[in-house]
DNA sequence: AATTAGATGCAACTAAGTTGCGTATTTTTT
DNA sequence: AAAAAATACGCAACTTAGTTGCATCTAATT
């Protein structure tokens, strides 16, 4: 990965407050370089290619950074996590595109969702998800 | 479960062509006494008061049941499939509630979605899955 | 440099779901 | 009604994502 997107994963870091450790900032690198969502196993493939980071500790940061709003992490139907950054574009309320034959999934970033669905009565409505399925470019 | 029910799963399975085994009538007409959608292990615990099957028995009628659009499954943030059966009015696309505090899955049957959306290039459209997230009318 | 709150590594654990295979049950054929 | 074929079931073992407890290390503060 580039030097600037370490700088930069520095930086965003920095601006939490908390600890700016080498570990969180290679991890936020890593997910600064990548298009698509990662996995837990991605996303320690990557960054276990020089120098080492133990399992846990990656299950640990990403659970930091997800509390911490630098990422957010989506369900699919496999039973694993995937991890994306957020960028100022790429926020809060948004669309992901699931591809069932590669599994790769995609942030739509341009796919608007009404905010405000009618409920069964005395229901309290917290956030939207949306998943689209289907086949990806590369797929189709 | 009342016995109607019984027999009613009973001609469900029946229609499919493949086997009507025992298991197979109690795990729906179970499905069908239920408001909401229920994992693996509350089916369980509901059929295993009285008689019993064994856990992976119950997969693989879910996972046929899943395959014959007699039922459908429902993915969660917990990792857990939760399934719910298909009445005629309760069928394809709808959306799903889930309660962040107690987990349960409700259906929205009268929560239309937009069946088309906006894709990026040569990506191909297939489903689209809706999930509202928020406190249920008990735990609100 | 010393302190301290918080991050890390390791081992052990949890829990959902899967696989292989021998046995039992359902359905078809005789 | 009995035999044969096809399919479902039960059990044990396995896989894999994610979690927990605890001792050790390290980044920030003094
Ligand atoms: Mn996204
Ligand atoms: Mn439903
Ligand atoms: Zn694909
Ligand atoms: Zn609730």
């Amino acid at each position: 990965m580039p030097n600037n997107l370490y700088e930069k994963a520095k930086e965003l870091i920095s601006h939490t407050g908390d600890r700016t450790t080498h570990h969180r900032i290679r991890t936020l690198a890593t997910l600064l370089a990548e298009q698509h969502a990662l996995t837990h196993r991605e996303i320690e493939e990557r960054l276990n290619v020089k120098g080492q980071l133990d399992r846990v500790t990656l299950y640990r940061v990403l659970e930091w950074m997800s509390k911490k709003n630098l990422i957010h992490k989506i369900a699919g139907d496999d039973r694993v996590w995937r991890f994306r950054v957020n960028t100022e574009l790429h926020s809060h309320q948004h669309a992901h595109f699931i591809c069932t034959r590669c599994t790769k999934v995609t942030c739509l970033n341009d796919f608007r969702i009404k905010p405000d669905p009618s409920l069964p009565l005395g229901y309290l409505f917290h956030e939207i998800e949306l998943t689209v399925k289907g086949l990806c470019a590369e797929c189709a």
